[in-house]
DNA sequence: TCCTTTTGTCTACAAAATAGAACTTTAATT
DNA sequence: AATTAAAGTTCTATTTTGTAGACAAAAGGA
């Protein structure tokens, strides 16, 4: 494949980072993907997809101060950079730019399909 | 995996050919693909996504009437079904909905990242 | 009938998506 | 000090998707 492509998931999982903003750990991103994006993937899945995600520089991660008061191991923070974010709107032009030359979109959307 | 979810590239195929209407065949997708999505794969790797894509039921197609007075084997058309443009809708629903999640979207946006 | 053009099919491999078990860390409890 | 809970990571393994390139087929023209 390419490389450069950002992959289905990759893509909202880079979307729930940025949503979660400063919270942004794999288990907020985890419960993030589950409610909001419908999607129920395991831990490994998600570890797996962000490490890919760090390889490929459109992620970041830091390790989360110890003790917040809570049990477990620090939280790790996630969050996207730049070229992360830029990748994103790349994605997202392209298909925007798709979908505005489909002929009578608006009328199929309008009576529905 | 789930079977269920568009791939990336499976999706702008999907579009491409709506936006095409008609006039989608193997051929003119795979130039619109590079024109006008940046894409430039082999007839091969577009014929494995559209069969993959026929066989989830997003995609149909016909053989097209020999004898437009040209050579060659004839064309193939491409439609896209409605569980297509159901799926197209669905994962863009689901990405716009994340996208306005995005806390200051549009001031990062207005200033560029 | 053989060549050329145009397009679709087959084979094979790389990358992305995903699960699940095993293991690590850290801190609160007992 | 030992136990347990809460995060989190790593490893192994499999299925799906993405992609190229060689090969086969159909049709018109030489």
């Amino acid at each position: 494949m390419r490389g450069e492509t950002l992959g289905e998931f990759e893509e909202i999982v880079l979307l729930s980072i940025l949503v979660l903003g400063d919270e942004a750990s794999g288990y907020t991103i985890k419960k993030e993907l589950n409610q909001n994006a419908g999607r129920d993937i395991s831990r490994g899945a998600l570890h797996t997809s962000l490490s890919r995600l760090e390889g490929k520089g459109f992620v970041k991660s830091r390790q989360g101060e110890a003790s917040e008061s809570r049990r477990g191991r620090p939280k790790r923070h996630y969050e996207v950079t730049n070229q992360g974010k830029t990748a994103l709107h790349e994605a997202k032009e392209r298909r925007d730019q798709l979908w505005n030359r489909i002929p009578g979109v608006r009328l199929e959307l309008q009576y529905g399909w």
